[in-house]
Parts: structure tokens; C-alpha cells; sequence
DNA sequence: CTCACATTTGAGTGATCGCTCAATTTGATG
DNA sequence: CATCAAATTGAGCGATCACTCAAATGTGAG
């Protein structure tokens, strides 16, 4: 009955998503969003309430991806060690083709002020739970003999988010294309010197 | 001759400075500057001339800052590899004692959008200076013998500040105090392993 | 076809943005 | 003390901000 959305749900969160991790939430005025989205105003604000709420709900979206994306690949039978090497070396390939937004979380944990407290929460709740998804990556490699039986799966997966947040500012540096690749590689070399005898 | 200024350059863009390093650059209005600074926006504009080129100025005054204060250690006859060792503990301790506002030029790194060309351009080139003062302090270590004299100081200082980033935006997740100080120290003893012997 | 209602529309809200400039204040000089 | 140039002042500029709402529009049910 009545009048349908002619807009996805999804692709307009989509579209959100990519324009806020590319300019940052202040950065963003509606007026780009109108454009983005294909909405005006008043859809924009039936369907997602504000721009915070917008914001929110496609920086959700991005950790989503990020979290499934792993645990996709784990379910795929991949070797979990493998998927995490891949993992950094994507990021710097990203990188090299140009296509680089940074990463979402990343860059609304820096960009958030102290006021802003429902953005910045939600952004270091969605990042922990990232740092989670790794390691419960490290407790599959473990498992499956891929890492002693002795390693710290937390700390691991700690120490592993702090070399991707390291990468991920490196390159907003925009140093030439070999030192990214090289930082990438020196991790996912890193990772493979942990593995068990 | 004439009527002489009632505020000290330098004490405003360092005002300045800790204002754009909490807020960013968007978030910060020429209102918050004006309280800051207790300059009205006419002062402001006969000054510094514009909020980008203050930010611009408050920018460099920071990096500057940074620069100068491996530069002055190393002169005080400091032995270069606990000058680094240092530095990355006094990033865990600042933010442990809650006087944390991250890094000024990693927070505007990755909160400018690409329209921004002249903050975007200021920021990486002082970063890569940065990197270059975190190289000669590296290459200090070779001549003194603290390092292996086959070591690379440009890779192991690229290296090196991609740990300083990733400590950074760990910082900006508030995990509890003993993780970021285990971050840190993790840093510091990768730096101690590759002591010459 | 008509009605009921969910949905879109877009001009317009008040607030705030970065910034300007005519008027005023200040202080060193003769 | 009078002069004058340098500096401050703050009301207010046009633009843009996030956001609203009365009116127009599309759609499924009867």
C-alpha cells in the first residue's frame, strides 16, 4: 500500500559511506550528500534521522564489511595466517591503484572532537571489535598449528592493528609507491616469523 | 613610533596550535579562535591573514617544535638510541596522563580532503622532515656504534615513524593505560634488539 | 476511478560560517 | 599637548550550515 522509497537502502548508505570516508564527517555538508545519495533533504532526513545518524550508520556499515570480510575468509578454509598477510598487503595495493579513502575508522578517530561524543564511542567500540575479529584470526592460527601454542592471540592481534593504523597514516604521507609496498611486506614478514617450527 | 601590538606573536599561534592540534581544522571556528587567541577577528586577519594560513602557521610551529627537540638532545650528547627509545614512551605517558591531543600532524594528515592542497602539501612535507630528523638521529647511532654500521637509517626511520603512528591512533581508542604502555615498550625493545653487539 | 496515505519535494528557517572595514583607540614623536 | 600612523574593535557582510514542513506526488486497495 502507498508510495515506495525509490532508493535502496543499502545504496544510499553506500554512497554515504564512501563520500564521509573521503572527506571526513565535518568536511561533508548535505549539499554533498544530496548529490551522492540522489535525495533531497527531507528523504534524507525521513530515512536516517540526521547527519550523525548517518554517519553512524555508515561507519557501521564500514566495520561490518571489515569484520565479515575476515570472517568470510576464515570460513572459506584459507589459512588464517595467510588471510592477515593478505590483509596488509591489500591495503598497500589499494594504496599503489590510487583508490585510497584511508580507512574509515581510522580516520574518524582522529577527525572526532571530545564534544562529539556519540561518533568518537561508537568509533572506538567498532574498532575494538575489529582488534577482535583479529583475534579471533590469530585464536584460528593457533589452533590450526599455524603459531605456537604459546602466543598471545590478543596482544598479537593488538600489535598487528597498531602496524595497520601505522600503514594506513604512512600512507596519507603519499611517499613513493616501493616504500608502502616495502612497509607492508616488512609486517606480513614479520607475521610470517612468529609461525611455529 | 605608533601603537605596538598588546599580545605576543608566538603566544597566540601556540594557542593556536593546541587549539587546531584538540579540534582539527573544521571544527574550529573563528569564534573558538577569538577566545583562544583574545584577539578580535580583525586582529585575527591584520595577523595572520586567514584560519588557513594560522593554521598553516600553527602547522609548522609544531613540527618545528618536534624537530628541535631530537635536534637539542642529540647536542646535549644524549645517546641517540634512548633519545627514540624516549620519545615513544613520552607518547604512552602523555596520553596517560590524559593530556593527550594526538599528533598534530597525523590528526590534519588524515583529516584533510583532497581539495585542501596547500594543508595537505604542508602536512606530508613536514612529515617527511620529521622522518629525516627520526633518520639523522638514526644515523647518529651508527657513527656512535650504538647500531650495526650495515643498518639502514632511512628504512629503520620510516620504520620507526610508522610505529610513532600507529601508537598514535591506538592512543585515540582509549584502551586501558597498561596496553598503550606495552605498545610503547614493545617499540622501544624492537629498537634495543638491533643494538650492534 | 477514487481515496488514503506513505513518501518526496525544495523553498525557506535561524544559526553560524569565515571574513571585512569604517570608526576608534593607542602610544611614540616633535 | 597635538599629531599621526599603527593597531584594535565589533557590527555586520554574503555564503553556507544542518534542518523543517506545507505542498505535491506516486501507489496500492476498494
Amino acid at each position: 500500500m502507498t508510495r515506495n522509497p525509490p532508493y535502496d537502502r543499502d545504496t544510499a548508505l553506500e554512497a554515504a559511506e564512501t563520500l564521509f570516508r573521503h572527506k571526513g564527517y565535518h568536511a561533508t555538508s548535505l549539499k554533498d550528500l544530496e548529490v551522492a545519495l540522489n535525495m533531497r533533504p527531507g528523504s534524507i532526513y525521513a530515512a536516517f534521522k540526521s547527519k550523525e545518524n548517518l554517519f553512524l550508520l555508515a561507519l557501521d556499515r564500514y566495520a561490518r564489511k571489515e569484520q565479515a570480510s575476515l570472517a568470510c575468509q576464515l570460513e572459506e578454509g584459507q589459512e588464517a595466517l595467510q588471510i592477515v598477510q593478505a590483509h596488509i598487503r591489500a591495503i598497500a595495493a589499494e594504496w599503489a591503484a590510487e583508490e585510497f579513502g584511508g580507512c574509515f575508522l581510522v580516520n574518524t578517530l582522529l577527525e572526532v572532537t571530545p564534544e562529539q561524543d556519540t561518533i568518537r564511542d561508537r568509533a572506538q567500540t567498532l574498532a575494538r571489535e575489529v582488534q577482535s575479529a583479529f583475534r579471533d584470526t590469530f585464536q584460528h592460527a593457533i589452533d590450526a598449528g599455524e603459531l605456537p601454542a604459546d602466543t598471545d592471540p590478543a596482544a598479537l592481534a593488538q600489535w598487528y592493528q597498531m602496524q595497520v593504523f601505522g600503514l594506513r597514516v604512512l600512507c596519507s604521507m603519499t611517499l613513493n609507491c616501493a616504500d608502502i609496498i616495502d612497509a607492508a611486506e616488512s609486517v606480513a614478514q614479520s607475521i610470517e616469523n612468529k609461525r611455529a617450527a
